[in-house]
DNA sequence: TACCTTTGGTTGATGCTACAAGTATTACCG
DNA sequence: CGGTAATACTTGTAGCATCAACCAAAGGTA
């Protein structure tokens, strides 16, 4: 036995299953969009949240935190989002060095024509394994699992639709 | 805004909680291997998989399976631990199409060096968070997605005890 | 035998992410 | 005020993953 048994059987059989979702699951989003709509999963994770966001817009940090990402890594997405034509980049009025998000209308046709195979295959690969019981387990769980990943709450979690 | 399959709201939580663990474990993972053993989270798992195996041997095939990976994957990953010593490749004898990884000395003892650490991160990110109901339910339910994520079972995890 | 298909694995190009600087603006503090 | 620190964001680079293309061996078929 390699890794010495500091976890109990059930520990180890539940963090390597969760491990291989971990490891599956983002390429299963990435291979239907990229497929469907030429977008990686967080290019359109980043384009839905400015969606639901009021007037379509949020400045740069304020959609870091949305979308899990780091500052830098946002900053590269939005360059090759902004490219396309569906994110518009603006400075903000009470602080210059902040700068606004906004969805142009290509972007938000881009999200709708989007959106439905996305939740076709969410609940394909996800959803529709679980029943009741299970979709609440998983939302305790995974909320008591991002305590620990990001203790300060500095990355949101959206409650609103994808 | 026409959506046949939308989600429920608790189906909406749940998803995108396990949406931002999937987004933020990773990089956790991969910090604390990258800092304390200059090795990613998948070398390392790599590693940890072929020093389990009968003989700390396995075919690529069965290692890309235990490991969630693709093919083209782990070959580029075993170049590298290759050339840094810690795994072997050598022609199989029943097949000459397929090659044996095998973990060296040096691999051996690095998995024995880093497993600690690593399974300490692992307690302080997950497992600590969770009592034991919610492992249980962890369990049961990444199985279930598992099952979606890969129904014909070629990546190891997806049925199955450990 | 000859032929076609499948399996096992590698390799090279492309693209995204992480990390480390760097710039510019604002906040803090004596 | 003046100076330092902290914040907001961008950019360049290095490294890993993905995908397509490729080769070689094995299995099937006639």
């Amino acid at each position: 036995m390699t890794e010495p048994h500091w976890l109990t059987p059930e520990q180890l059989a539940a963090w390597t299953r969760l491990v291989a979702v971990v490891e599956l699951l983002p390429g299963a989003l990435d291979t239907q969009l990229q497929r469907d709509a030429d977008l990686t999963h967080f290019e359109y994770f980043t384009l839905a949240m400015l969606s639901e966001a009021d007037n379509r817009s949020l400045r740069m940090t304020a959609l870091a935190s949305r979308t899990n990402a780091t500052l830098p890594r946002l900053s590269h997405v939005v360059s090759r989002l902004e490219r396309r034509g569906y994110v518009r980049r603006t400075p903000a009025d009470d602080d210059r060095r902040a700068i606004i998000a906004q969805l142009t209308d290509d972007g938000w046709q881009k999200v709708l024509a989007t959106a439905p195979g996305h939740v076709d295959t969410v609940r394909q690969n996800v959803i529709n394994a679980l029943d009741e019981r299970d979709t609440e387990d998983l939302r305790r769980i995974m909320a008591k699992v991002l305590d620990r990943l990001d203790p300060e709450g500095r990355f949101g979690m959206s409650t609103g639709p994808m």
